[in-house]
DNA sequence: TATTGTTATACTCTATAACTATA
DNA sequence: TATAGTTATAGAGTATAACAATA
């Protein structure tokens, strides 16, 4: 990579030496195989995310499942009424502060993540595979530093 | 780092080893100061995406765009028909293709990325100051790397 | 008084399909 | 027959504020 980092420094960055616009291209290009995985299973990408994070996380209060997620609250809370709806989720009231609710996954929501877990590891393994191993861990690596960082 | 990689591999990835939510984190880490810059001059995340893809390639046709700046045609379509009423861009016929159009940048539309250039500036020195300068740009480097990926 | 979560609202983007004009 | 772009439409998320219940 030849990159001028003084010209990066002294004008606005191209869009592809800019952080926000490559973060989303990125994306975009690792969830188009996830999205076709989804889209068999009728579930959005937000409410997969949501699942995915309460799976990990849960019992877990709702302010901490938006931050998470990257959802806001009033988003999350029609999303989470839904997958109440459809049995994915459920909430109980938290007993040592009544003004918080719990959300856990159930059976049925971890038999939707179980579905596609072949397939996901699959998405995966060709990516790490033609990404390569190194790049593919230390992107990550670098990608969880950068999420904790203040600014 | 101590991530044991073969667990990785095994299971589902947690979701700070899953390379969309990482994404989608690191993003918005990066997206709140450029956000808060953004609200200033009224103009969306979106506009913004358009404005810097069209200053940089333009005159360019519309899926180009599109397609650049990550956003559907048709979110595009109503995108640039209020850009162009806002004086920010313009389009004309190509000649040689009349289906075509191409966008370019007014000089408004300039005016507008200048005067958000010094803030701009100071926000990425800053997070390359706090995130390193080695770290910054190894990140921008994989990511343009996998962007340019075939999956 | 502050916090957790809900509701309401207006706006925007997404996703898909149908359509027009041109190639 | 295919492509570039537009329009239409339904659905979903965003952003903000106002609100209820609880701390």
């Amino acid at each position: 990579m030849s990159t001028n980092r003084l010209d990066e420094r002294n004008t606005i960055r191209s869009t592809e030496r800019s952080l926000p616009i490559a973060l989303l291209r990125a994306r975009e290009v690792v969830m188009e195989p996830i999205r076709e995985m989804l889209s068999k299973s009728q579930i959005s990408e937000q409410k997969w995310r949501v699942l995915r994070v309460v799976e990990e996380l849960g019992p877990i209060e709702q302010s901490a499942v938006a931050k998470q997620a990257c959802l806001l609250l009033p988003s999350l809370t029609r999303l989470i009424q839904s997958m109440e709806q459809e049995g994915l989720l459920e909430r109980r009231e938290d007993e040592q502060d009544r003004r918080k609710s719990l959300v856990s996954i159930t059976d049925n929501g971890k038999e939707l993540v179980k579905t596609h877990l072949q397939e996901s590891k699959e998405i995966f393994e060709k990516l790490e595979k033609n990404f390569g191993s190194y790049n593919y861990y230390r992107l990550l690596d670098l990608l969880e530093e950068l999420q904790s960082m203040k600014l």
